[in-house]
DNA sequence: ATCGTTACGGACCGATTGGTCAACAATATG
DNA sequence: CATATTGTTGACCAATCGGTCCGTAACGAT
């Protein structure tokens, strides 16, 4: 009945969160995003409305990805350490300096829009949720915890400190689960 | 000789520092600086130069005022452990929206510009050195632990967390301090 | 009072911002 | 094949961005 799309909305869906995670919402313009995704700003539009939700659209696919990584760990097979263990020197190996994009909402974007500041504060309650699941019943409050280790860990790897330093800072947040 | 500077620099600094915290370097424009501070343009440039080396003198105010004051909690008189409570439950109980500037830098401007990322690695050592006076000589590897416990704290409060999961974090970390 | 020097204020700059519009291209249906 | 409908394209928009320039104001030294 009419002319269909000649991209991938999914794909470009990626290619914005990968975008918007290492670039931030203000640090990436208009014509970054055009030339990330290979499309016009017109098809952009079409499709997301505008810049606003081309990054909420970017951020919940980050909650829907990489967060339901880490919860596969969490949720996967081994014991609660096992899990923290592959959790915690992960993400000390890795030392992504993009930093954790959840973390990177919360800090700029959160405070300048209610819909950021949702989305983020679900994403935070679910990630809390995975930690007490993965804890034993006697160590689930300590989850909290766990997971501030876990963003401060990451924030770090961003701030770019030594993979020493951040090494100790998983074996910190591991001492502390059976 | 000629006329005099009609502002108090310093004065000057602790606005731009306040507006810089809140709102980051993107989200600060030159004409938010104007208002914030009071001044026009070309008595900031004068001063400082451009807006990088502003958002970078205001964030060294913020590591020499905000962060020597949780240096003198830690460096303060009290055991270990009253220091740690005074450090995280009073961030817990506070839970400053703006987050800490530090992490903010970390995260918004460390990746962008390499004077921000010099200042914020030398920022990060500091903490993690005042972290480890503060414990007992046989504590002192969980400082780097602790700091991101404490970072990862900061982010939460500025997403905006209920003060309940807050305290809940303070009271994991202070779990490991004797 | 005058002069040299510096600070201040506002007009102004090109570049870039996010966003729109209308012409054109392409396709599924009749 | 014709048509209705949608996608794509690039020109275009006002507004704002960070930054500069210059005329004037205000001071200290002589």
């Amino acid at each position: 009945m009419a002319r269909p799309r000649s991209f991938d909305p999914d794909e470009t869906l990626l290619q914005l969160k990968a975008l918007f995670w290492a670039q931030g919402f203000d640090g990436a313009s208009m014509s970054d995003i055009e030339e990330a995704t290979g499309l016009n700003k017109q098809s952009l539009y079409r499709q997301w409305g505008d810049k606003r939700r081309m990054y909420l659209a970017a951020l919940q696919s980050y909650a829907r990805e990489e967060m339901t990584a880490a919860a596969k760990i969490l949720n996967g097979a081994g014991t609660p350490r096992e899990k923290m263990e592959r959790l915690f020197l992960g993400a000390a190996q890795e030392a992504d300096p993009r930093g954790c994009f959840l973390c990177n909402a919360s800090i700029d974007q959160a405070q300048a829009d209610q819909d950021t500041r949702q989305a983020v504060l679900a994403m935070m309650a679910a990630t809390l949720q995975a930690f007490e699941a993965a804890l034993p019943s006697d160590h689930k409050h300590k989850a909290a915890a766990l997971q501030a280790n876990y963003h401060g860990l990451r924030v770090m790897a961003a701030a770019g400190l030594p993979r020493e330093v951040l090494l100790n800072v998983a074996e910190g947040a591991l001492s502390q689960v059976p």
